[in-house]
DNA sequence: GAATATAGTTTATGTTACAAACAAGTCTAT
DNA sequence: ATAGACTTGTTTGTAACATAAACTATATTC
């Protein structure tokens, strides 16, 4: 039971949100992100970015009544990181022996 | 099923692992958390001092065979915390719905 | 058409994580 | 007994990070 790296980019409380959620949802925009985390729009938008450069989620900014929309999915990188990071955080929470 | 805030102290790498240790074995010293999780000792000791700080451990600085030896175990109010954040870490794991 | 609202980005700043350099003492061999 | 290597940690310097405030751009309302 060695502790295992945690992915830096998954291991942050915004970013692991966010991919937890899309992992769910499979489908979520800004807003919907800025509401279920409760982040600002600021750091969303940071981290988002971040995500997506790092190709664990897509980004695709269209309209929607005629407002700016940004939709964002999660990849199947993305998936995968996710997974890894939940089996790797679990060599960290075991309590017993 | 909100995204409850993860204690800072604890959602560290590191510091996450020195505590996780320390619940299991009730007894750890410098060189024990060194091996067991490959760190530096730069890293932790500015980690354990943290931890301490933060009242989470006790550190007893003695002596064994002559050389310094820092002796860490962790308090209660250490594990009511590693308990909270092994919680509240889980609302951001639960992939199914 | 001015004011306000929406949707998101850029920037500025303080904080953090980390390892290299340092410090203080101990052992060994000569 | 002292030089050199080893042990056990601490301090410090730097780069990366997290975050919110300030900003941009367009849309709606009055």
């Amino acid at each position: 039971m060695a502790f295992t790296p945690l992915d830096p980019l998954l291991h942050n409380q915004l970013r692991l949100a966010i991919v937890s959620l899309l992992v769910s949802v499979e489908e979520g925009d800004f807003n919907f992100l800025l509401e279920k985390t409760g982040s600002t729009r600021g750091n969303l938008s940071v981290q988002i970015t971040k995500l997506k450069e790092a190709g664990y989620i897509s980004v695709n900014k269209g309209y929607k009544d005629n407002y700016p929309n940004t939709a964002c999915a999660i990849t199947y990188q993305g998936i995968r990181a996710f997974e890894a990071y939940v089996a790797a955080i679990k060599g960290y929470l075991n309590t017993g022996a």
